[in-house]
RNA sequence: UCAGACGGCUGGGCGGCCGCGGCCGUUUCGGCGGUCGAGGAAAGUCCGGGCUCCACGACGACAUGGCGGCGGGUAACGCCCGCCGGGGGCGACCCCAGGGAAAGCGCCACAGAAAGCAAACCGCCUCUCUUCAUGAGAGGUAAGGGUGAAAGGGUGCGGUAAGAGCGCACCGCGUCGGCGGCGACGUCGACGGCACGGCAAGCCCCGCCAGGAGCAAGACCGAAUAGGGAUUCCGCGCCGGCGCAAGCCGGUAGGGCCGUCGUUGGCCUGAGGCGUCCGGGUUGGUCGCGAGAACCGUCCCGCAAGGGCCGGUCCAGAGGAAUGGUCGCCGCAUCCGGCUCCAGGGUUCGCCCUGGAUCGGGUGGCACAGAACCCGGCUUAUAGGCCGUCUGAUCCG
RNA sequence: GCGCCCUUAGCUCAACCGGAUAGAGCAUCCGCCUUCUAAGCGGACGGUUGCAGGUUCGAGUCCUGCAGGGCGCG
């Protein structure tokens, strides 16, 4: 893997985020990370953004989605696993979160995602070097 | 210096007196004091949202309305930014509803031989027959003429009986492939050898988007009147239980609703229901109602639109509706006069004419226009003034 | 606060699916008829199709934005 720029595009369709909901999540703090291999081998990274009635009305939501997006613009180049899509969920303290807070929610939430997804590839795939 | 292009800002200032609306304080309930008080378009209501109520089981298809190069921004948009393609301009720059016409239907008036599928009016050429001249017939052509908005590629050379993509070069068109770009698209090469006209702001096809209503939404408190009348239309089937009966209860057929249809499902109704008109009552209050997609500034990301972090600020809100009037000074515009200065011209050397600066006075004004739940856009109206970037021409160095 | 419609000669109205000089009636003016007037007959005048753009070869007609007027609902 080259440390090439990776490409990063928005998620907008719905089946999309239906994909990426029935793969591995992780909440952390004020913030739930779903992230889906779409094993169609192309290094492109895709992200969404949800935020539900529960987090408050439509100002409040698109004021989370707004600090997520940045959060996802810091944090992801250099987390993010080639040919994944992630979709960022507010609760209910992602408005009212401190900058630096969120930011460590979301990083941490990469980086267990990550190691979760390659312990559920090993047993599948034997050609994986065995851990170190 | 002149002409022009693009972007942004501002929307008379200061003071005195009288007056208006909200809130706060005070009050001897008369007032008094303090504080705040319209816009960039508050407008048109042309789009998009928030908010509120109503509706909303699922899946598929359809209908209706809109949008339309590509990528991005955004809460969203028909908006904005960047780019692509086309057109205009010397240029800065501006304009474009800019998908599909080889899915189908329709239209293309007049003129013209012919208007969408190939054809041939005048011509041109060959052959045959004929004649004094010439004319007739058969065939080949589409260069030229003429009509039109548009006539089946264009220009040139070759070629030919005359001609023709018939052949070749360039351009255009189409197909295929390579390369660059996220993409619209660009570019290069090969091939084809002209077939494929225009209109979709005509129907339509494709892709994408979309529940309905609106602050008179809606919530709460209070008051008053009444449990009415007239009338159109549709309907009142069956079974069971209780009861002497009138009737009551339950079920079902049926009917209605969920935009339409289908599958499936649900709800209401099940004997009354809907509509129209008449009559009667109320015409109160509070909330919704402004601390928000707000404004200002630093930093970061982005070409930009824009986004984020941190810090700071509080900024109209009432009802058919408050910001006005007047006076003084200044600014701006305009008119008259003075004559001090400057420039140009004329001159009978007295001065005169024109323009500018200056002084005095007068006049008339100082645009468009007034929040009504709130934001983001668009569009339209707008005297004058200011700033920035850029282009062309001319002159000087 | 919503929704819809209209604008053509001085007045009242036409104009087909976009097609070329935008037509009628009344009014006005001139002439004929009549002694004169009215009526009648013949003729003439009269239009930025509300305005500004766009689409099209071509716009009263189609589209967009304005202006003016009218109607309905709450």
């Amino acid at each position: 893997m080259t440390d090439a720029p990776i490409k990063i595009e928005r998620l907008r369709k719905r089946p999309d985020f239906l994909a990426a909901a029935r793969a591995f999540s992780c909440a952390r703090g004020a913030v739930v990370v779903q992230a889906r291999d779409r094993a169609d081998d192309t290094p492109l990274v895709r992200v969404g953004f949800t935020a539900t009635r529960k987090v408050g009305g439509a100002v409040v939501r698109n004021r989370a989605k707004r600090r997520m997006r940045a959060a996802a613009h810091e944090v992801l180049p250099g987390l993010a696993r080639p040919g994944f899509d992630y979709v960022l969920i507010a609760r209910s303290g992602a408005p009212a979160r401190a900058w630096p807070r969120l930011l460590d929610d979301v990083k941490s939430a990469l980086i267990s995602l990550a190691t979760e997804s390659d312990r559920q590839a090993r047993p599948s795939a034997t050609a994986t070097p065995p851990p170190a």
